[in-house]
DNA sequence: TCTGGGGTCCTAGGACCC
DNA sequence: TCTGGGGTCCTAGGACCC
């Protein structure tokens, strides 16, 4: 049996931990808690102040305009990974295994007659020891699990496994599904697939004749509720790490370009270090205005660590981006060198 | 609603080689 | 030279997720 438990409304319970006098009014977090400052959006927002039209990934601006007397708090995110290792660390008392999954989710893996009194029981550990509540599904693998613990919020458990999946999911719109985004979504409905239903007894060759041999497939499979069941407690190994600036206002000088692409290939560099990671790949991304996003991107002649040749290489990259257009966003991603390989 | 930052995986097409 | 077929690597972009 598998369960998934998600942290209620996790970076808003962490700052309201720290900010009690804020409990019952809007309270907006993100970027450094300035909501007049451009292109920056909000990473979570409390329930006060959802009930203003505010969610997460919305402009500070607009959620400004939206609620003028909300609190806008800067995100912290030391503090939330801190309060995330509280709780794993209370998960990983249980005789349980433990796949950490973000700063707020993690899969469980049990043997028991009674994971209902399980969850309860985890629940009342991590409420005890953190002052933060949490949602926890149930299923019988990781993908109804997932499911199953957004039924559960707030603090509440759920148990979606194939016994209940055909009349729990079948009559759902299709990105229900754990893996099935909006865009994903339109394309099978532009094929007649709407539900969960529909999309679980298509044809496979059908769905991989337009969604790819690997994918097209697997939709069908989640809508039949399947999924992974194995909780990996092994420490994730990193395939590759990016740093990625949006500025304020637009760059158009190319020296200037120039030299925030020096610092974030510095930055990816030193973390990689830092990670005792080699870079076998480096690429660089630019957004220009109205929003258009491009990747050039290079594969090392041989693994390195080395800074100046990190630094030349995505410099010689950023050349071969147009950059006739005023830039908004550079970015500089690498990929990592894998053991056994 | 003028739209963050950090990840993962898949796909399609081209280059190159045998 | 009119040109087969397969394998592998690389690049760029798309989609999804937290």
């Amino acid at each position: 049996m598998d369960t998934h438990l998600d942290l209620d409304q996790f970076i808003a319970a962490v700052e309201l931990l720290r900010h009690p006098e804020l409990r019952g009014i809007p309270v907006v977090v993100g970027g450094s808690g300035d909501p007049t400052q451009p292109r920056t959006v909000a990473a979570t927002a409390t329930y006060e102040a959802r009930e203003h039209g505010i969610h997460s990934g919305m402009p500070l601006r607009t959620a400004l305009r939206r609620c003028p007397e909300a609190v806008f708090l800067p995100s912290d995110p030391p503090a939330y990974e801190a309060a995330s290792e509280r709780v794993m660390a209370v998960l990983r008392e249980f005789p349980i295994a433990v796949e950490v999954w973000g700063w707020d989710e993690a899969f469980l893996g049990a043997t028991t007659d009674n994971p209902e009194a399980l969850a309860a029981d985890l629940q009342h550990a991590v409420r005890a020891r953190t002052h933060l509540d949490c949602s926890i599904g149930i299923g019988d693998n990781k993908h109804q699990a997932k499911l199953a613990s957004a039924f559960a919020k707030p603090a509440g458990i759920h148990r979606l496994t194939s016994d209940n999946w055909a009349e729990t999911m079948n009559e759902r719109p299709t990105d229900a599904l754990w893996g099935i985004g909006a865009r994903i979504s339109k394309k099978l409905a532009a094929l007649g697939l709407h539900t969960v239903a529909q999309l679980a007894t298509a044809d496979p060759a059908d769905l991989a004749r337009h969604f790819g041999p690997t994918n097209g497939p697997w939709y069908r499979y989640l809508a039949l509720g399947k999924g992974e069941a194995e909780v990996v407690t092994t420490p994730w190994i990193a395939r590759g790490h990016s740093r990625e600036t949006t500025f304020q206002h637009d760059l158009t000088d190319r020296a200037d370009l120039a030299y925030h692409v020096t610092t974030l290939a510095e930055q990816v560099t030193q973390d990689a270090r830092e990670a005792g990671r080699e870079i076998t790949r480096v690429t660089v991304k630019v957004r220009t205005t109205p929003f258009l996003t491009r990747t050039r991107q290079s594969t090392l002649p041989a693994p390195t660590t080395d800074p100046a040749t990190i630094t030349r290489t995505a410099l010689t990259i950023l050349d071969r981006h147009d950059l006739t257009r005023p830039v908004r966003l550079l970015g500089v991603a690498v990929d990592y060198t894998m053991p056994d390989q």
